[in-house]
DNA sequence: GGATGATATGACACCGGTTACCAAGAGACA
DNA sequence: TGTCTCTTGGTAACCGGTGTCATATCATCC
């Protein structure tokens, strides 16, 4: 009885035929459904069983295999990362995060890298989540703010955490940042300095993101009695191009600004560019403050003031969150994060 | 017999009970076995059988269950990305290239980032592989470069493709980049606009890369007569912060060089630091070139001259190598990539 | 002391595919 | 016609876990 099934040809060596939970039960003389239970912590398990099934997991170094456990639940191990975010260092980043709390669990973060302008990227989701069955999905901005994809999410019975910058969702499934503070400490920042024309370069309207920087621009300078009036806003794509010319309409007017705030870094850097093509200097002639804090931001001459999210952390917490969501009940609400200004050599007082 | 297990209970709407391979075979009035043998194209089934086969799981949309054959075959549907390169911009790119070549197929891809300091870090691959039966992984430098990562695998029975300068494996298993080329062209750009006094910062000696990009930096210049000087040749760490303390040490001799080659362009930013700092001109009184043509390069002033890898076509040729490895037969040499020089605004003829 | 209920465990079918082995039908040959 | 290959398809077991339900044990209650 304790030995039916010791025939099998354990000696080959080359395949690494590897404890099972038959093993596991027959060693420790119980029912591969006990072995389960351990397994999955199921209180109707006498302690000293739990106890003796766990010290022979232990000392065969038992593992469940992921991919039996994933038919039986049917769910995979798997969380996606569905974003849509051009900048290397923001994706980086945030999988850095998301593997930093998955480290040492089973789940293994899968990439669905998505473009918004393709009508078919729901679709694609879609199939992910059929065929796959992750555990769960993360969305950064701004796949997060596009309400199909949640709704989607939520006929399929798939969890998911949102990063983005407004209410989008209940606490559980939200990682909220503030982008609208961070940009209300570049407009203190910038308005302390003494400047009074000031500009600011924004992202697509169809970004939450842009929507919230813009807002709390103009809520921080109207604590100096500023008003961000709508000649000196700017729409631009959040690249460095669209920055570059963006910033070449605003640096051609007789009543140019003084100082100019970005949206995201690239666009800051564009506007380096632009004042270098019309004589400015930087910052004697104009003041720049960016957004992102990307590696670029600490390397140009002169160094860019900048707004900093903690998008590592962030992504850490959106997969703790996820976690939670799917395993532990209890407080749910998950952590947020403010931005930070980080003050360099492209702002100074105007001349 | 055709509907005797129509009892489920179909209409319920909310958990979406998909079509299995049972139903399909059902439905076409085969074994499960013949439907299963038509999914992995066996020759043993008669045409017409397997023009009806197809036509329903077309019709019914069906997709055999990832998870379900996973367990079957004893092997999973990952794909692993082992990396090390700390550049968001490198390791972006890779993952966009090998997604691409997965796009369509069953794998997904997972990351292993890897801290090739850490001395568990070979275990850290072991565990995934022994745990998660990936079907191969892709190693890019510096990982590639590791033998004992390799010799783990092969033991492991786990395909794998390296990417690397040098042929560190048979073909198929190599995707190969000619980096010692890329070096000879910086080279002779930089001799035939007629300097001779040309400096190499190169990364460290750990890092085969760095010895190949020396060894043709060399060669190239050896085709103009002028032979790079063991005092013109300071190793750096990759880092932005080695190469301004690399070219604190060039800059400040009494033959200062007209010209350095740095060995990634994160470096080369750290020379024009150290030039601004030492109040040299680029490219007037210093010609620089860099490796890798990151968006930096593009944005800074003056806009770098580098040395641009195909970094995303090589990780779909990767991606590429290991599919053929797994599953057709035939040619499996894969395609290698010659990198190519991008002259903007930092290198000039020397005053 | 038996009914009751909570606790602890096991038997068995099942998840959705695969392989191993066997059986049946078709065609070839004696 | 009988026998022997050659195709083709069926059955059962299996991959390594899970769920459902039944059962056994024990304390508690009236």
């Amino acid at each position: 009885m304790a030995d039916d099934k010791n025939d099998k040809p354990s000696g080959d060596g080359s395949t690494s035929s590897r404890v099972t939970i038959n093993d596991i039960a027959r060693m420790a003389e119980v029912s591969k459904k006990t072995v389960s239970r351990v397994l999955n912590n199921h209180p109707l398990v006498k302690e000293e069983t739990r106890k003796r099934v766990k010290a022979i997991m232990e000392e065969h170094g038992y593992l469940p295999d992921p991919q039996a456990r994933a038919l039986a639940f049917r769910r995979s191990f798997l969380i996606g990362l569905a974003y849509d975010n051009p900048s290397p260092q923001y994706v980086v980043n945030m999988q850095r995060g998301i593997l930093d709390a998955l480290e040492g669990s089973d789940y293994q973060l899968v990439l669905q890298p998505v473009d918004r302008q393709d009508p078919e990227y729901i679709e694609k989701i879609r199939r992910f989540v059929e065929r796959h069955r992750p555990t769960g999905l993360i969305m950064p901005p701004s796949v997060s703010e596009d309400e199909a994809v949640a709704e989607m999410l939520r006929e399929h019975n798939c969890e998911f955490v949102r990063i983005a910058s407004v209410d989008l969702d209940e606490p559980a499934r939200l990682v909220r940042t503030h982008d609208a503070d961070g940009a209300a400490q570049a407009a203190r920042h910038l308005a302390g300095l003494g400047h009074k024309r000031i500009a600011h370069i924004h992202g697509p309207r169809s970004f939450r993101s842009a929507h919230e920087r813009l807002y709390g621009f103009r809520q921080g300078l109207a604590e100096f009695g500023i008003d961000l009036s709508p000649s000196m806003t700017i729409e631009a794509g959040y690249t460095f191009d669209s920055g570059v010319r963006a910033a070449d309409n605003l640096l051609s007017r007789p009543d140019r600004p003084t100082a100019i705030f970005t949206g995201n870094d690239e666009m800051a850097i564009g506007v380096y560019t632009s004042a270098r093509n019309a004589g400015l200097r930087v910052p004697e002639d104009l003041s720049i403050v960016g957004f992102d804090d990307t590696p670029m931001a600490a390397r140009i001459a002169p160094a860019l003031t900048t707004v900093r999210l903690p998008i590592r952390e962030m992504g850490r917490e959106a997969a703790r969150g996820l976690l939670r969501l799917v395993s532990e009940t209890g407080n749910k609400r998950n952590e947020s994060f403010k931005p930070e200004i980080i003050v360099r050599q492209s702002t100074a007082r105007p001349a």
